[in-house]
DNA sequence: AGCAACTGTGTAATTATACTACATATCGAC
DNA sequence: GTCGATATGTAGTATAATTACACAGTTGCT
């Protein structure tokens, strides 16, 4: 099509969507760029607040470079142009750093570990924004305002969750129960009957006892819904399963954040099935209102 | 000063400091402006993204206005002009809108109930890292570095964060507890020792029984660390207290986003306390990190 | 090794965009 | 109703982003 040959050597690049953060796209393009862009993205890369206050004049002047292999750099990681780019950068430090680019060192003070726990906490949550299934969470909606009753399933940080979601009773409007303990969640699933939901919350979804749970639950007759990552067994035990991915799943900090995603979907369950609920039980929701207000004002059980 | 009477009538405006939302800003603003600006500001509340990708043009366009008056209007919004004004927009949207803007309504879809608590999560989640006390947070690390034992105590909500905490014990490096029944939350702060340290959990700080425990735990010679919401009675029974302040302490989803807040401060005190063991532990940390890795693949406590 | 083709980078011109100075309209008070 | 003051728009200017083009450095082929 083109027969012009030096500007765009762009021909099919697989650009990713435009919601990606432009510091992974940076970084992952680096090997692709040319010296002299290449300049610009190591500039980026180090001081990313200084370029988002500067003008291309002022960039090319800090890299060295020329003004035009700064807006080159731009399109080449996937920009309209500086002016997009810029845009691009200011949502990205808005979450923050990710965490691919700022790994904890022993000498961090507290200060440098508050901001970059809260980069990565942030950052991730909105990647699990973007790649969550709302298909699935839609379905899982539903199931549960149909249940009557809900039972929780989890071990470790994700016995947490559990815990947590069963907590939130009030919100659901049917009893709701939570199962830490391996031997407890047998019987519990066992007890299940058709009408009934289990949510069953793994991280990695590996866990031997856990897929047991999910099987047993669906054996009963109850629906199964699954709250899991990515590349999980547990979602072929479940009706729906909603996928928390989170940003990097070999970072150490996985469990740290793979728990409050969950809390998040915990809490857009919970929500959604009230807000359902209102249509035709208002007082319920009413009822729901007040518990929560007691809750927050004594903080007791 | 300026004799000029007609651009700038922004005599002495106390604008508040340069990471504050800016569509907070501009909604607070809305009252001051001349009515021109307000229709710029209007539709700036209505379809921010549309702004985000517009030229001064475009936007004056839009809201019939010129275009000097939406400069003005950046200006009138704290911003130095159209550009920053753009920038700070970019910001804020990477946050999502906050929760002020967009209640909740019984007719949501499961879609909109998605992004409006993922929005209000993560906003929230920023202005607390932006409100945090980094000195206290700094003493709180100190005191658990030296600590021969933790014990953390809450209730409800707060329950789930203390058991979590004490879930992290391996980072912690020394014996954790966590009582979430008051009776046993008595008990456990009366057998407190000097040494030890006393994690106090509470949104409100204002349940009787959690202040009780603190004093309990204090006269028993054990530092109190508390980490609670702004205006609490809390503080006072506290050798340091965290504040995880939320963006609107009236808000019905107050509980919910303290806790994941709480649950943040967490992270950061138990890494930072790993991270410093290191220095004179390194085995230990590698143990920890060891530790962390089982939990990852295998998910049980 | 030497020529050719191509990729990479910078210079200079162009266009678009944000911003400023000035003029006119609108509002409110006496 | 007139005057003063504030608010808004028009027209022009400066600046920043973008494009077209030309040169330099690399790589491949005979």
């Amino acid at each position: 099509m083109t027969d012009i040959a030096a500007d765009p050597p762009s021909s099919a690049r697989p650009l990713r969507g435009t919601t990606q953060n432009i510091l992974e796209m940076v970084r992952t393009r680096l090997a692709d760029l040319r010296k002299s862009e290449r300049k610009v993205a190591d500039l980026v890369l180090a001081d990313p607040r200084r370029i988002l206050n500067a003008t291309i004049a002022e960039t090319a002047e800090i890299a060295a470079v020329s003004q035009p292999t700064v807006i080159r750099f731009c399109v080449a990681v996937g920009c309209e142009g500086f002016q997009d780019f810029r845009l691009r950068l200011a949502h990205s430090l808005a979450l923050g750093t990710p965490a691919t680019h700022s790994v904890l060192l022993a000498t961090d003070p507290p200060q440098a570990v508050l901001e970059k726990i809260f980069d990565y906490t942030i950052t991730s949550l909105d990647w699990a924004r973007h790649h969550m299934d709302k298909e699935a969470l839609g379905q899982a909606i539903l199931l549960l305002e149909n249940a009557t009753a809900i039972e929780f399933f989890g071990f470790g940080a994700s016995g947490i969750v559990a815990r947590d979601a069963q907590q939130k009773f009030p919100l659901f409007g049917v009893p709701c129960g939570a199962q830490l303990d391996s031997h407890q969640q047998v019987m519990a699933a066992s007890m299940l009957r058709p009408g009934n939901v289990a949510v069953v919350i793994s991280n990695t979804g590996r866990t031997r006892s856990i897929l047991d749970v999910a099987q047993t639950a669906r054996e009963s007759g109850a629906k199964v819904i699954g709250i899991t990552g990515s590349d999980s067994p547990l979602v072929a035990h479940c009706d729906v399963a909603i996928i928390a991915e989170t940003l990097d799943n070999t970072n150490i900090y996985t469990p740290t954040i793979s728990r409050i995603a969950a809390l998040v979907v915990i809490d857009i369950l919970s929500t959604a099935v009230a807000l359902r609920r209102t249509d035709e039980h208002f007082q319920r929701f009413e009822m729901m209102k007040k518990h929560l207000n007691e809750l927050r004002f004594t903080e007791k059980e």
